[in-house]
Parts: C-alpha cells; sequence; structure tokens
DNA sequence: AAAAGGACCTGGTGGC
DNA sequence: TGCCACCAGGTCCTTT
C-alpha cells in the first residue's frame, strides 16, 4: 500500500495523538505477519510512555523510554486510531492501548508487513542498517546517484525502487519521478550521465515533497490513522494512466512490465 | 558482486 | 451467478 509519502502522512496523523500517552494494555489478535509478531509485546510495552514517532524510509519506529517498536505496513498494512470498543474486523493483528481510551490497530490482509521490537538503535536492525539515505536528506543528491550506478546494469527504475540505494521509493514515485526528469524507466542505470542523476534526484525530493503535502496517495484504499485519504493522486502524471494522453505533449502514456512491476511513461517526454 | 526470478499472502476486478 | 486468471502501493531470499 505505502510508500515513503504515506508513511509519513500516518507518522504526522499519529504523532498528536500519542506522544507522552502511557501504554495500558496491548493485544496480540493475530501475530501472523512476515515475521510473527512478538508474543511478549504486552509485557514489553503495558506501563511505558511514547516518546516519538520517527520514520526511516517506510519503517515507523515508535520510541519508548527502553527500546523501538518498528512497524513496517507491507502492501496493505494500514493503522487506525479507534475508540478500543470498535468491534475487530477479519485481519486486525494488533491493537496498542494508549492512556485506556486510544486504541492503535494494526490490520493487514496479506500479511506482508512486519513488527518488530528492538532495544537496541533502530539504525542497528538487520532489516535497517543497510537501508540507503533517506530522499528528503541533504545527503540524497544526484552525485550520489552517479557515483553508485557506476556500471550498474540494471533498469533506472528499478534501481532507484532498491531501498539500499534510496529509501523509500515504490512504485508510484518512481514512476513519476522519472517522467518528472525526462528519463524513461527503461534506460541502463550505469549508463545516466550526472545531469540527469541531478534531474533526477530533484524530481524524486519534488514528487515526495508535494505529495507528503497533500496527504499521499490513495488509488484504492489508503488513509492515515484517522481514515482521511490522501489527495495526490490527482497530481499523477503517468502511474496508472496507460492509454491516456500526457499533460505534456499529447502523446499516450505506455506500460510495460519492468522488473516485474508495472511502469509508466511518456514517450516523448521521456528520453 | 550484481541481476533475475520466486516467494510470501489476500482481495478486488474483469472476462467468459 | 460462478469460476478463473490476473493484478496490486513491498522486499527478502535463492539461483545464476
Amino acid at each position: 500500500m505505502p510508500e515513503l509519502p504515506e508513511i509519513e502522512t500516518i507518522r504526522r496523523s499519529l504523532a498528536p495523538q500519542l506522544i507522552q500517552k502511557t501504554i495500558t494494555a496491548v493485544t496480540v489478535h493475530d501475530p501472523r505477519l512476515r515475521y510473527p509478531i512478538p508474543t511478549d509485546l504486552a509485557a514489553i510495552l503495558t506501563g511505558k510512555s511514547l516518546e516519538n514517532i520517527h520514520r526511516r524510509s517506510k519503517y515507523l519506529l515508535f520510541e519508548f523510554p527502553h527500546g523501538h517498536l518498528i512497524i513496517h505496513l507491507g502492501m496493505s498494512g494500514n493503522l487506525r486510531i479507534l475508540s478500543p470498543s470498535v468491534k475487530l474486523r477479519q485481519h486486525d493483528c494488533l491493537d496498542l492501548i494508549f492512556a485506556q481510551t486510544l486504541c492503535l490497530r494494526y490490520h493487514d490482509p496479506r500479511r506482508f508487513g512486519s513488527i518488530l521490537w528492538t532495544s537496541d538503535s533502530p539504525s542497528k536492525h538487520p532489516l535497517l542498517t543497510d537501508l540507503g539515505p533517506e530522499p528528503l536528506e541533504n545527503e540524497f543528491q544526484g552525485e550520489y546517484l552517479y557515483r553508485v550506478a557506476h556500471k550498474r546494469q540494471k533498469s533506472i527504475k528499478t534501481f532507484i525502487m532498491d531501498g539500499h540505494i534510496v529509501a523509500g521509493v515504490g512504485n508510484i514515485y518512481a514512476n513519476e519521478a522519472l517522467f518528472l526528469a525526462g528519463i524513461r524507466p527503461t534506460r541502463l542505470a550505469g549508463q545516466i550521465d550526472l545531469p540527469e542523476y541531478q534531474r533526477l534526484a530533484n524530481s524524486i525530493k519534488q514528487v515526495l515533497t508535494v505529495a507528503i503535502a497533500q496527504g499521499g496517495t490513495t488509488l484504492r484504499d489508503f488513509t492515515d490513522s484517522t481514515g482521511k485519504t490522501g489527495r495526490f493522486q490527482q497530481s499523477l502524471q503517468v502511474y496508472g494512466r496507460a492509454g491516456e494522453k500526457c499533460q505534456q505533449c499529447g502523446n499516450v502514456i505506455q506500460q510495460q512490465i519492468i522488473g516485474q512491476r508495472s511502469s509508466y511513461f511518456c514517450p516523448v517526454c521521456q528520453k
């Protein structure tokens, strides 16, 4: 479901409601995610106060005095804040009750998500330690992409969707950023020059920044923790628009599978 | 080392 | 209406 802007939107909707509140109950309804939810989560969290919520790539990091709860939503996960009396639905996996009144409920039909606990620095967790730079940080620039792409033979689209190269760019925003930069998604990463990479890095920053400002992209079911949908789908230039006219030049948007993922581009605007 | 493909899951949609 | 194939916002693991 969610890429960086959607996770950031969720983080921002959760933070004001939950920070500084104490967990009064924890219930694991169904531990079957990509990795099983720790069975001792209630013992770990009950009575602890949430100090902050951070984001790294598509991971949400819930900071407690003695460690971090790491949550990844996979393809179909979502987090809602509900009254604890709201009835469970199928695929509800976990309830965290804050201050006896707020229920943070994790729901995930496809069960590709993860809920992990670490008492160490989250950046040292095996799933996070090898992640690439955050695209909205200053260290992420075209020069960096150009350097790490040296002699790489994979498509540029697959390359920027690799979280070990740059964190948080998924299928929607990879397509959109390549359109904005005027780069064909099938080009090989090692054959793109420095000026193009500078354009691409700036396009990634721009598309993610605007998407966050719009509350993310709702294709079918994304909402923030209060149930609000995103608005960025109205700004999509190529994703999901195969057969429609390019809004820049009028030519027909093409669709092609690249690295097993649907890809969309304008054959005129993207060289 | 890097690339390609499979694997993990369920649900919605469109075709027949 | 029913059945089936295909598709989906992610990412890890195995094989080549």
